[in-house]
DNA sequence: GCGATATGCTACATATTCTGTAGCGACCTG
DNA sequence: CAGGTCGCTACAGAATATGTAGCATATCGC
């Protein structure tokens, strides 16, 4: 459920029509504060108020609507004791840690300019 | 520095200020078409049209707003070939390399459901 | 030179999405 | 019941994206 109970027209996950899960997996990324949302549950789960906090105070509805859309997509669920990844999610995590060491360098190639 | 030439108020990437790099690069790829563009990249450069046409016909303005925060970042530029991946640039694509396969068993989960 | 075509990029009106503040009903704990 | 939390929603205003059109420049064949 979830998706369409009370939600007019946001409509799938944009290329899921293609039969390329790269690109639907990629749209789903791309929404705001989606990476920012798996980033912050890597090693805990929050509630979704605490979720808030982490997340600079993101205004509740986009942060609701992407719950949302994680947990259709089966990378979060909510468990007793808040939001956190599914098995699925924290495979999708372990690709983005490197991420981590990527954005030090990143960072310093910047300000090198 | 890099980002304001010509452009009023883009705001730097969000985030920057805490700093702490992965966020502002968590910000930056959160935003629509930036993960499908370096995606696109990630093998050929390609010109602004045909990047177009590669990113499902997205609308040039988005596109060229994208294209300009990612030359900003130092992730891709503009050659005599069309945009291509920079160095650092290559080093990110690397990174999202294992999101192919996680896509398809993801993908896979999904419509075990 | 001339037209035809391709490049990167921009304008602008319309649609969609995000923000910020407030508040709902349900659930505890006292 | 009063006070706190939880997940979640409403709604107006601000910010972004879409879609169509077009500009200025550059390159090619003629």
């Amino acid at each position: 459920m979830a998706k369409s109970v009370s939600k007019p027209p946001t409509r799938a996950v944009r290329g899921s029509t293609s039969g390329r899960p790269i690109m639907a997996l990629l749209d789903l990324l791309g929404r705001r504060w989606t990476l920012r949302i798996l980033w912050e549950l890597r090693e805990r789960s929050l509630t979704s108020r605490a979720l808030r906090e982490a997340c600079d105070d993101a205004s509740p509805t986009v942060l609701q609507a992407r719950l949302s859309d994680l947990r259709d997509a089966g990378l979060i669920a909510l468990l007793p004791d808040g939001y956190g990844l599914t098995d699925t999610g924290r495979e999708l995590q372990a690709t983005f840690m490197p991420l981590h060491r990527f954005a030090e360098r990143w960072s310093k190639s910047l300000s090198a300019d």
